[in-house]
DNA sequence: GTGGTCTAGACCACT
DNA sequence: GTGGTCTAGACCACA
């Protein structure tokens, strides 16, 4: 498991966390079944307080990406191939969604916007 | 002038009001030298503070889009057809930007997210 | 008499005719006895308001540079050329003065200052 | 970290505590990772509100000076020798250049000028 | 009338 | 506790 910070920007810290985490299951880079590291554990790697691990813990399992046993750890829940790939199209469309409502106001054309993605992708 | 308050999201209002004037300016809505209404009749209209205007009005001054004469009101900038369309691919440019990461992890290709943008534009 | 306003700065209108009015009496472009245009006059030729005019006015009678006869007009000051030249290095001292303060606080040295205001000049 | 208040002038309170920062980060007084006071902290000790420390924060932050992490605080960014220089000549260029512009209209020479900086410095 | 600044509160999200 | 946002007043200088 990799989590990366980077706080160039100002999303929250726990929603970092919870985007990597949540892309790496979809992905298949963390399997179904894998024992994440207990919270204290990134948090102290991390240099983040305990607190917004929890945060990030608590979205993951309501979003149904990882269950917890009390008193044994949290683990990758078991996604089919289909699953992964609506939670991957669900989350790519959220993202895009929010910045269209801007494109249409600056009167970009869908083929404006295709050919900004082209060149900065 | 026309701005449209629809609180549904966690955006900062000076920066809703931000978005929606620069749009404007960009697509020529509001042409050069038009002369905005005086901070507090905004404030008013809209029923929002003064300084949530203040600050708006602040940040369009810092990006070009207007200019103030104190003691007289704020006036739109005189922007070239180019600037403006360099403003707008600018500002498109970085919103999309900021999805692109996410996109490149979920490991989404650059068809795939043109397929999704033909989806809900 | 020329007057151009150049509205880039945030100095006021009303400091920037007395600034340019002064210049040109100390630099002797505006002789003595010297008949200003009516106050309405000049308000009119910069779409400026009388007030502001009849404000710098003011200002330079106050500051000795020029005297009214009421019902006749504004005339420029009989000033010696030591006069005019006192006044000329009290003006250049006074603003450069509002500067030495950061330019110490920054540390930067004599030589330092003088080395940017030949770069500049 | 010191900041003293002596408003004879007509500067903005928020401008004297952005200046006087910049000036201690530039030279060194505070180094890089420093963790400035909290904004409350700061406004208390001074007696100022809020949201002036807040306004001159933010400017701070424009112009990378500090960054600040929502619910942690503010630090001082990381500035090579060389960036704290060129900010340090930028600031002092602006100052230095807002004053030229009289200098020139009362024909006063770069040796005049010169001469004024040693008499008073 | 305008914008420019400032105050003294308040609530929220994040750590 | 921190910063981020917002409100509802106020006074001033400028036009």
């Amino acid at each position: 498991m990799n989590i990366i910070i980077t706080n160039n920007t100002n999303q929250p810290l726990y929603e970092i966390v919870y985007e990597q985490i949540t892309t790496q299951i979809i992905t298949g880079k963390l399997p179904a079944q894998f024992c994440l590291p207990s919270i204290r554990g990134v948090a102290l790697e991390l240099s983040i307080s305990v607190i917004t691990i929890k945060k990030a813990w608590e979205m993951l399992e309501r979003q149904g990406f990882i269950y917890t046993i009390a008193g044994k750890g949290c683990y990758v829940a078991t996604l089919t191939a289909d699953e992964r790939n609506n939670k991957r199209i669900e989350l790519a469309t959220a993202k895009i969604s929010s910045s269209i409502g801007l494109m249409k106001s600056l009167e970009l054309s869908k083929a404006d916007i295709i050919s900004i993605i082209k060149d900065i992708y």
